[in-house]
DNA sequence: TTGAAAGCGCTAACAC
DNA sequence: GTGTTAGCGCTTTCAA
């Protein structure tokens, strides 16, 4: 079923078929209803290759992320999917995994596939090397590409991010506050945001003067799922004779994991050992006692993105960069 | 640029350099690598609908799933996504929610869109009533179908399933075997799997003459992100004076609002209480003690779901279903 | 208000 | 081994 076959049962051009099918107003009220009730009498839909072989777009968004596994990340491509779709648009999803390569070849198939727009949800695609961003500003070059927690400066870029370092230079204080001094910083990620976070913490270590063993930062590197070998990790740190009396992460699973180390050590939470989790998500209720984690309202940060985009593609000067405040949700792992 | 643009370039026809684009034999190593050279040289790629106009297919599979940010969902459409461009295929993603009317309109989406096939990821998608599953019917008629954990009895329809009853009634059995008789059964889906796993915990209880409350079999209505409803749902059960020190869940959320419930009650577990989780996700190693868990096998499922995908996009003759065991993983919160 | 016709960029059948 | 050409189904001037 083509355009011709419904303009012929109807008795009229092709022409006349597709302005009713775009909303034209220039069809009479008369010539409008025989048309559409041939259309709906053989459910005919438009053929989109045809349409956007015209038109060069196919209302189509294209959206990268490295692991749609991870729970941060599957949440976010949920908002960013659904919002696209309540606005017409809908969308390619690519896991590329971690590697620049794939990466880059990603961003290729969709730039092919004539997407419209493109989003990096998550901060692991931006590396430390110019060079190496190049992708994106090739990418960038043709269709407008949105960072969710991320940030660039390249023509075309846009990024919306929560405030990570402020977030995490006042839950560090807080935690300060009530009498931790030998906070152990656990992290499995030096992204953009992941330095951000990073660096929140160093900074109110530092004006406290609490920063004097290098080794209170630990790098985890493995699996993001595998939280036994997360507490293994700091199990080690205590064989080592590190001493420690509270955990800040930078993601909830690896607040979980302290809270595990903490039971094992025969801790009593907060009263002995304080964990600050980050995400707030499903993990932070998941253990005993839960998790204060930091919020970083992902919803609304997605949902910013898109009005972004949106705005873009429909040619409007929209904002290069749009940074919200994250939140602190107390629960019982801190005092 | 344009395929006439690189064939004036490189001084030969359009044709030829659709042959080389298609890997085509009947072109000479010279004529070959002179065009090869021209397309390097501009970057040019081919405008895929274009192709798609005259192939009437993008090489493009949808994914329809209710909830991508639900643990399972996620790590399924992980795999799949994963898969199917390893085969040169890729994917839009549809997150459906639950409702048929929304299901309904996804799938006309991808239909619109002239995906070669798609993919239902979970069983929220059958319906009891056969009419209800005529979106579906419509779908086959088109492109084939493919169901994850599901199963329909429809043409051009291909199921791979876990066999959840079996996993379930094995497991309720060795729950009884280690001495639990007031076993709960803790549900939050009636889809098809849903009510394979029921009837595998109904059938072993039946066996053992051990159903005799009804009341034993509990539906939790409400977010599969709400641990703490869940556990809240349990602790009503207690003071409504259900007495039960097991309880099998249908999914690892539920299993750990269990976990939660029985340590608000001060049970030990697993002396005084036992849990069983389903999915063997994130979560099972989250709590203490971890979850035992039932393990489908989710990675083998995918991949013999695209293989057979791509079997019968091929033309070939391939099963119309298929079925895979799953594995009780042992863990700390069984005797 | 409507119709005729020229693309959009590519593939594939057919001719040489 | 290579070129010519007819579609694929739609949108959009330009005329009427």
């Amino acid at each position: 079923m083509t355009i011709y076959d419904i303009s012929e049962k109807a008795g009229v051009s092709i022409a006349t078929v597709s302005r009713v099918l775009n909303g034209s107003n220039n069809v009479s009220e008369k010539t409008k209803k025989r048309v559409l009730d041939v259309i709906n009498q053989y459910e005919y839909t438009p053929n989109a290759f045809a349409r956007g072989l015209g038109l060069n777009t196919m209302k189509t968004i294209g959206i990268m992320c490295a692991d749609s596994s991870d729970l941060y990340l599957a949440k976010a491509i949920y908002y960013i999917e659904q919002k696209l779709r309540a606005n017409g648009y809908d969308s390619i999803l690519c896991c590329t995994g971690y590697e620049l390569e794939t990466k880059t070849a990603s961003m290729n198939l969709l730039i092919t596939k004539k997407v419209d727009g493109i989003i990096l949800v998550g901060s692991n695609f931006i590396y430390e090397k110019d060079s190496d961003n190049k992708y994106i500003a090739d990418a960038a070059a043709q269709v407008p590409v949105m960072l969710l927690n991320a940030d660039l400066d390249i023509p075309n870029v846009y990024s919306v991010v929560s405030d990570d370092f402020t977030s995490m230079y006042e839950a560090t204080l807080q935690m300060i506050q009530t009498g931790v001094k030998d906070i152990v910083y656990f992290y499995n990620s030096t992204s953009y945001s992941g330095k951000r976070k990073l660096a929140g913490y160093r900074t109110a270590m530092e004006e406290k003067k609490l920063l004097s063993g290098a080794n209170l930062l630990q790098f985890y590197h493995g699996s993001h799922e595998n939280i036994p070998a997360m507490t293994q990790h700091l199990v080690k740190l205590h064989e080592k004779g590190l001493k420690f009396h509270g955990v800040i992460a930078a993601d909830d699973s690896l607040a979980l994991a302290a809270v595990k180390y903490a039971r094992e050590m025969g801790y009593r939470i907060p009263e002995d050992f304080s964990v600050l989790g980050y995400n707030n998500s499903l993990l932070s209720v998941c253990c005993e006692p839960e998790l204060t984690s930091i919020d970083n309202k992902l919803e609304t940060l997605c949902q910013h993105l898109i009005t972004t985009l949106l705005g873009v593609l429909a040619g409007n000067e929209m904002p290069k960069k749009t940074i919200f405040s994250g939140e602190i949700i107390k629960r019982g792992t801190t005092r």
